[in-house]
DNA sequence: TTGTATGCGTTATCAT
DNA sequence: ATGATAACGCATACAA
């Protein structure tokens, strides 16, 4: 391994001035500079990421934290958009990342733990039970976070328009006739509060009824719930002209069972789903459904950490909400 | 932060002897030991990854290498599956794990480079283009490398079972009656020319002709390009019976263009598709296709890795071949 | 059984 | 403009 020391041996100086070369400090003669950055780079060096974060007190390396309680985790292509954007943005500001979970071989460390154990100069916090204690422990910690979807004291955040995503779902479904709107939602997280809230105050302020019959649970990613979940509806003796699915993947449990009814989307029933993963416009017909800012949310989510790292004197916590999109696609119908 | 220098300092010993009973050291008194690791405890200390990387030369710590071309990188089930797995694997015997990439921030480096610069003490090379001399620099080096799909000369390799897992389809198609078998391929990587080669080896020994029209190149998890192949299929004077996609993801490609002409799957076509991920099952019909062990790659590649990074000595070069399964589906028709 | 001393590769402070 | 020195937190060879 090339060190510094090397460079000094062969240009005839000390360590110290090879490093301040090579960060380029003020106070070395630019000739002696541009000869030490020379040598470095015919010898190969590369400077050693473990010893100046040792020194320094800074890795350049942030955590994400993906802890899905269903274990479908980063295997859900909307996560895995979250992951691929972070990852990017992190890389591109100079910043590598490590996974953080608990438990790692033997030691048992919570979340905290590990961050630390790996001094990460920060964590995103992209999927979790934002009730654990080891995740609350975190966010309130010392070590810089940011939330995605969810907002803890004085933290930063990076929210999906959640509200105005059901809110444009319900009308443009309501303005191509539909009247009996059912929802089945995901598992009673902070969003689908937001999201059962916002379709119930949209269809009250459009004047449409809900029957309690039309809003079922489910769980998220999870087709045979919502398999399930659309038999029960169908099984209602009035049944609805539009579903609402909880995604974009549970939608597609909705579908079979629809086909195993005889029901045709969207002539016998029109449906729609949330997330726009593209998997949802390679699907024919394609899916009406709101597209999340995936990308969007996980380069913010990086940006803003690491400006909260380098700049934490001028720094402020703030919540950003990353709006959608609704794709038109082709399941819903336009009713008398 | 709390340090050993701190736990010494409480129990009255020093660090050396801290440091020996917190790893566990024979030459230190029982009581004393216990009496270090309480304190320890009740100081809530964290040993500091970095320092003690930049002490042993171990960073516990592996590269994961996905450099797609494509861009659908980790976004891909298939991977995403593999990097999950890994990752997995990896936890549990205490290494953590960190991306591959090249050009971190302002300095460009390449993928050795990057691994150099964050001490990995190995890398899993899970896809990446295996011509290019960034990834041969690497694979080629002093640092221990798995790849996956991809055998470089006396370096491990995990293979997923492509010669096997076509011959499979080919004659779970053979027995349902059909003949005339079309296959859309994706780009001429190695994986391709094995599973196009296991495709009309196995046609051949079955005493199937395959016409070269029957043979077309499209793009892997592109269904646009497979859509496009698919049209090409249709176009023929003499069409297939049954259409072999380059991957789960491609058949919708090819899905949505059998429709457009009114093609029913398996009615008026039967097609198999190639991962097996879980998507696959999910749909309507249920896609008849073959899984690759994914999980069990990653953990494969995760395991090995670790192996010959701890056991230097002992190791030898190795590829291992994970069997993959056919899923039957329902997209194959039994014809006359 | 315990402690002393040293160094991993780097940066930062303070002399020169 | 450059260099000597210390320090980051830890593990280890060797001395006591």
């Amino acid at each position: 391994m090339v060190t510094i020391t090397d460079i000094s041996k062969a240009c005839g100086v000390s360590r110290a001035t090879v490093s301040k070369a090579l960060n380029g400090a003020p106070d070395i003669a630019p000739k002696t500079a541009e000869r030490i950055r020379e040598q470095a780079r015919a010898l190969g060096y590369l400077p050693n990421a473990t010893a100046r974060a040792l020194k320094m007190g800074r890795s350049y390396n942030i955590g994400v934290l993906f802890s899905d309680p269903t274990g479908s985790g980063i295997t859900h292509e909307y996560f895995s958009q979250i992951l691929e954007s972070v990852k990017a943005e992190a890389e591109r500001l100079g910043y590598d990342i490590t996974f953080i979970s608990k438990d790692l071989g033997a030691m048992s460390m919570d979340f905290y733990e590990h961050a630390k154990y790996r001094s990460c100069d920060g964590v995103v916090i992209a999927s979790a039970d934002f009730q654990d204690p080891a995740i609350i422990r975190l966010a309130q910690s010392e070590i810089p976070t940011v939330t995605l979807d969810y907002t803890f004291d004085s933290r930063t955040s990076i929210l999906s328009d959640n509200v105005r995503g059901m809110e444009a779902l319900v009308r443009f479904v309501y303005e191509r006739g539909h009247r009996r709107l059912a929802f089945i939602h995901g598992e009673m997280t902070s969003v689908t509060q937001k999201r059962v809230a916002s379709f119930k105050k949209t269809c009250a302020s459009l004047g449409i009824t809900v029957p309690g019959d039309f809003i079922r649970p489910a769980v998220y990613h999870d087709p045979r719930s919502s398999g399930l979940a659309t038999r029960a509806l169908l099984a209602l003796p009035e049944q609805p002209t539009c579903i609402f699915y909880p995604d974009d993947l549970s939608f597609l449990g909705g579908m079979s069972e629809l086909e195993r009814h005889g029901i045709s989307i969207p002539k016998d029933m029109s449906v729609v789903g949330y997330d726009g993963i593209p998997l949802s416009q390679i699907l024919r017909p394609r899916l009406t459904t709101y597209r999340q800012g995936a990308e969007r949310m996980g380069s913010e989510a990086a940006r803003l950490l690491i400006e909260q790292i380098e700049h934490p004197d001028t720094w402020l916590p703030q919540s950003i909400t990353v709006e959608g999109e609704l794709l038109e696609g082709d399941t819903v119908r336009i009713i008398g």
